[in-house]
Parts: structure tokens; C-alpha cells; sequence
DNA sequence: GCCAACGTTGGC
DNA sequence: GCCAACGTTGGC
């Protein structure tokens, strides 16, 4: 069992327009990244722990709490001449990116990325490293534990 | 909109 | 394989 923070554009798709799905479940395309692609290729399995987050908004933080919901597969906007994520070097047979499904399970309030910087146990978060660009994150046991208690 | 930080690209 | 140039991310 991992752990993993997910950051998310709200105006793409936001915790609410998740819960708003069928199932509740997101497939996570646009990943483009090597080391996020490959956290979900080698590393996530279903029932991971995910939190859900908000970034490029007018309040950045944790807005919610979600699973793996499916192992990679091929992310299909690659293909897509017409999608801003298309990649002209993948093909179906030798697929570069991969996505996986991402079930919200409840909305929470917004810890912000204030809050959580003012936290000396979170201080190890990747998020609040300097330079920290990275989509797809772990998370420790032990932050999880706090976040949960946080998000109560 | 700014800009620091970082990843990727491509010429050599 | 180096590295400069360029593009992207994302908080502010």
C-alpha cells in the first residue's frame, strides 16, 4: 500500500466534477513526465491512497481524498492529432504514455499549501521542496496519517 | 503576468 | 555525451 498526491488543474477537472462522474472515477491522462509516468506504470497498484489535489488555482492545496482505481494503461490522448497532449512519437504499438484511473472517494476541506508549509511534520513534503514540479508525488505513511487526522 | 526551477531537445 | 536554448510548471 502507497500513498501518492495528485495534482490537478480544478478548471480541468476538480474534486467536485470527479465526485460528478460515473463511479466517480477519472482516467488521469496528460501525464507527460517521465518519473510521474513511471510512479503509475511501476509503482501504483489499485487501492493506493491518493490525495487529490488543486494546483495553477487561486488556492492551491488538498481539496480531496481518492484511490488507485486501475493499473496503467496507454493514455490514449497521445494518439490524438487533435489533443494538446498528443505526442508524434508514440505509437499503438510502442505507446510512451500511460494513465491510470483515479476513483475520488469524499471532498474535504481545502488544506492549503499555506497550512500544510506551516506544518513541521509535513516539512518533508515534496510539494514544498523548492523547484518541486512533479505531477504524481509520494507520500509517506506517516504524512498520510497526519493529512488524514488534518482532514478529519 | 512574472519568474525561478527544472525537464527536454537537438546541434555539435 | 555535453550543454545551451527552449518550453513548461505553478506559486505568487
Amino acid at each position: 500500500m502507497q500513498y501518492w498526491l495528485m495534482k490537478s488543474e480544478p478548471a480541468d477537472a476538480s474534486i467536485d466534477d470527479v465526485l460528478a462522474l460515473p463511479k466517480q472515477t477519472i482516467a488521469w491522462y496528460g501525464v507527460r513526465n517521465y518519473q510521474a509516468r513511471n510512479f503509475m506504470r511501476d509503482v501504483m497498484r489499485v487501492g493506493d491512497g491518493v490525495l487529490f489535489y488543486h494546483s495553477s488555482c487561486a488556492e492551491p492545496g488538498i481539496a480531496g481524498i481518492a484511490e488507485v482505481a486501475s493499473t496503467a494503461y496507454p493514455d490514449d490522448t497521445q494518439f490524438d492529432p487533435n489533443s494538446k497532449y498528443f505526442d508524434p512519437k508514440a505509437t499503438q504499438e510502442t505507446p510512451r504514455w500511460v494513465m491510470v484511473d483515479v476513483r475520488a472517494l469524499k471532498k474535504t476541506r481545502l488544506l492549503s499549501l499555506a497550512e500544510i508549509r506551516s506544518l513541521p511534520a509535513l516539512a518533508e513534503m515534496r510539494i514544498l521542496q523548492k523547484g518541486n514540479r512533479l505531477s504524481i508525488t509520494p507520500v509517506s505513511a506517516v504524512e498520510w496519517k497526519c493529512l488524514m487526522g488534518l482532514l478529519k
